[in-house]
DNA sequence: GTCTATACACCGATAGAC
DNA sequence: GTCTATCGGTGTATAGAC
């Protein structure tokens, strides 16, 4: 059961989240200093190990709440047996390139290695891997079933989404190639 | 000119990158530290401070010298108007995978932005520019002009060397993609 | 329980003696 | 050119006030 202290803690954590976040965005993920965010919640740098055991653990929550962020948006993409697959392809894709884009940080968190002895816990990391398995049985509705595909695919979309943040920040440069890229990939795979 | 004490500078200069280097390949890119990496050459950390500004420009070094290294493996390539299209592109992918997986903390230096406030020097960066500029050319011969493509290309190769480095270190498991990749690329082309 | 104060070991970098 | 000593920063552990 929640009591009222529980759920005194856990806003309290999430007020920590969110000022880490700010942070991030305004100083690199990597510039979150433990003395400053306790500053942008009122407190001394210590009190923070009361919510969090060390800052790795800080990342972690972050990892997490991006990775559930993910989840949320991949449940409004159309089902490919009513849309087909081109047209579920195209969304899914526009969906994780915006995803990526429209929050930097959250980006390099979730999908470079940017904070140097970081990796997530095996908890968190669940919540990755049920997303790429979300990912996995999406595609295989679209009919690529085989992992070489499903590899390909992958490369191609982390590409994009990729180029995307990294040279086009909040811009469509790399958005604008979705179509054609998903029809280049579906006619190589009726061809063969 | 070059006097005898400008060449004692420059081998230790080296002396230095090589032992970063080893660093790297142990503690990761960022695990670099100074007084370890003055041990490892001999010196008080200090003394690094003669050869070397500060530690970004080891960083900046290490880059200019990554990119000299990649600029070396482009001369090897055969010329597109001898073996055509899709060997040539063929030949090339394989070389910047190959190149990419074989030293990860090479390829995390040039292609991600890995170390926390660390960008390029100007000088260090047009050696980069430079690189793509040949890769241009290249492509430029392949048949590949209009920069839609080039985009579209450059996500393809990237999001393929950063899958087969992240998931694969040192495997083959995205590199056997290639051939398929290019025709797949090239049917499209062709297509449209 | 939650906070503050203090301290420690490490970091990159600098000053100045030799 | 290399050293020792040191500075201000970091993440983090701990003691103890309230």
């Amino acid at each position: 059961m929640t009591t009222r202290i529980d759920r005194r803690r856990a806003a309290t954590r999430n007020e920590i989240l969110d000022a880490a976040w700010d942070l991030a965005a305004a100083e690199g993920l990597a510039g979150i200093a433990m003395r400053p965010l306790a500053s942008a919640v009122g407190m001394q740098a210590p009190s923070l190990y009361e919510y969090f055991p060390s800052k790795d653990a800080i990342y972690d929550a972050m990892f997490a709440e991006g990775n559930r962020e993910l989840a949320e948006s991949y449940v409004a993409l159309p089902d490919p047996a009513d849309v087909g697959a081109r047209e579920a392809l195209i969304a899914s894709t526009r969906a994780f390139i915006e995803f990526c884009n429209e929050n930097e940080p959250r980006f390099t968190l979730m999908f470079q290695r940017s904070i140097p002895g970081w990796r997530p816990s095996d908890d968190a990391y669940q919540e990755a891997v049920d997303n790429l398995r979300r990912l996995d049985a999406f595609l295989e509705c679209c009919g690529i079933t085989d992992m070489r595909s499903r590899d390909l695919w992958t490369a191609i979309v982390t590409g994009l989404a990729s180029q995307q943040v990294t040279n086009d920040p909040g811009g469509d440069r790399w958005l604008t190639l979705i179509d054609e890229t998903v029809d280049m990939f579906l006619a190589a795979r009726v061809a063969t």
